[in-house]
DNA sequence: GAAACCACTGAAAAGGATTACAGGAAGCTT
DNA sequence: AAGCTTCCTGTAATCCTTTTCAGTGGTTTC
């Protein structure tokens, strides 16, 4: 049996409750308090989290939800979510969906169950949609992925915003024919394929959207299908880092070269977005930002239960690669 | 206040031990399981877990500590470690070390205090020699890094034999002047560097190593460094993948050209390995394997306490791609 | 028909902390 | 010197479960 705060009252010559409060801050001379630390050293007493939790009724733990933590975004928010949240004293409970509405409710349940103080949440869309009608009793912050401002907190990119730049961005060097590859599963993708649509239509250019699996594999897969047309697309941009580099794959695998056969840029800046194939093009998202204002959200909310929702929309940095350089001789232009 | 097991056993007109008994699965009627899962239904109850753990003294919770969740490695074995924990209904709590003997000790007495069922730990250098002293109340399984077989279970990669199969490649294509980078912190670099030493010894090539903090950013002011003396080596292993990324952006800096100036390899595959330059070799860490081996041997040390300590090694495999493509007219060849 | 057994069920005792409450000693005020 | 604070300290209740133990009623066995 583990030493209690019992032996160590008993080793000190004090009550429990003055071994407590030296835990906790209270009020204890400065003579007992030496005695009661000098027992917590020689018996190497550690309290017991699941015995105070009980008792004190918070669980000092945020639950994190978010679809793959090997998605490069995603490890990044959890980096930052779980230094925030150590700082406070808080622990982070983290859940992999797979983007699977099921997995997520399984999920809640579990965060129920831990009496999670609240939960930062990138749901998929189905749990979206769901979110509205349960009504769960810790507070919940969306992140990534957020919908309309409705019931809850969310901390989102300018998604349509990034988007249109991205799309004005191809169209500046001089690309026509841009097609978005989207992933099907989150609000994000709703967004990012709204501004696409928008950039588009404003500046007179074809649109012409797919939506796949949010992965490498579906990304790569959609690219060789629709570039076995005969109009050949000129310029490609992917909802998400994976999918951008299914687009990569998809064109060494086509054996079309970038930026001169075709112009890609897509989602998320990574150590390594500079040193695939000529560089590649991305919007760059606040991560750092995004999983403290987050945080910052969800205090907040602890603190004023009642106060109206709010959605923080943060813009993205377009960080200008290889992938997308101007190339002379292009279109119009006669070659040599 | 939320609804408690006095609460649904009320409800269902039983005793609170049936509810219990309702989620053990121990004996009770098929009627009033039947009463009690409909009081459960109506009241939305769920049981407090932290309550649960406190009474049946074991938390069902495993412990993870790696030095930085963004480092791939890192970021594959979480998943595969939680993926397993969940399916076993355990939990995981994640913390990041940064590579500090400070934190190490911080969230080992983190994890005392949670009562965590079992530790998997990536240690640096510091905290293995720590461990010896310590004897904590849980079982603890090395992973990544292990040092020598001692008091304590570890999973590691056949690192020393890794690392003589790449320089043996690099030879294989021509390389004598092969440098070797690695980590500062961790033992998987001593064991990297070993093997490092043998491989160039046995074949009689020039051997230089340099220690650095594992990270891009260190390695590519080593290699810098190192490639402005005026002998230029012709091969440089770096021992782990964000390493590996520091030397390709050295090369790019130095307008080396991959693999005629300079062959490169490292360790790591990841889905943007292929597509960085021409391509990186690297040795493949079976990381699904690793993990599930780690949760393995935790198990197993659970039930038998007292068993000999193990220590399994994995092999990895060889990905050779354009880094290491082979050069004609290098070396001894006249170039026409 | 008594004894043994079985399958459930409930009352009550943990489990290890926090915290409301009350008491005691010392220091101040009047 | 009585009365009031102030500052510590200890007692005991409480948080919500699981689990032991002692039935209870019914069935089987001899």
């Amino acid at each position: 049996m583990a030493v209690s705060i019992k032996d160590v009252a008993q080793r000190a010559g004090v009550s429990v409750a003055t071994v407590s409060r030296v835990f906790g801050n209270g009020p204890v001379s400065p003579e007992l308090r030496e005695r009661v630390e000098k027992a917590i050293a020689a018996t190497g007493y550690r309290p017991n989290l699941s015995a105070r939790r009980l008792r004190s009724q918070h669980s000092q733990t945020i639950g994190l939800m978010v679809a793959d933590i090997r998605s490069p975004f995603f490890t990044a928010l959890s980096r930052v979510v779980e230094d925030e949240a150590y700082r406070s004293g808080m622990r982070v409970i983290l859940c992999n969906t797979d983007e699977s509405a099921d997995r997520e409710a399984m999920y809640l349940r579990l965060m129920e169950e831990e009496r999670v103080t609240g939960l930062i949440w990138a749901p998929t869309r189905g749990g979206l949609e769901r979110l509205a009608d349960d009504d769960l009793p810790f507070p919940v912050v969306l992140v990534d992925r957020g919908g309309p401002v409705g019931h809850h907190d969310s901390v989102v990119l300018d998604n349509q915003q990034a988007t249109i730049t991205l799309v004005r961005h191809l169209h500046a060097i001089g690309r026509s024919h841009i097609v978005g590859l989207f992933g099907n599963t989150s609000s994000t993708a709703v967004d990012r394929h709204l501004g696409y649509i928008s950039a588009t239509a404003s500046l007179g250019l074809s649109s012409e959207a797919f939506f796949v699996a949010p992965n490498a594999e579906a990304a790569e897969r959609e690219i060789l299908k629709v570039f076995s047309r005969p109009d050949r697309p000129d310029g490609v941009i992917a909802s998400s880092n994976l999918m951008l580099l299914g687009v990569v794959k998809a064109m060494r695998r086509l054996q079309l070269s970038t930026p001169e056969d075709v112009a890609i840029a897509g989602f998320d800046n990574e150590t390594w977005s500079e040193l695939v194939g000529p560089g590649l093009t991305v919007i760059e998202q606040p991560v750092g930002d995004i999983g403290r204002m987050a945080m910052t959200l969800l205090f907040d909310r602890l603190k004023a239960p009642k106060a109206p929702a709010r959605k923080v929309m943060l813009s993205g940095r377009l960080i200008v690669r290889g992938s997308t350089a101007p190339v002379t001789g292009l279109v119009d232009e006669p070659v040599e």
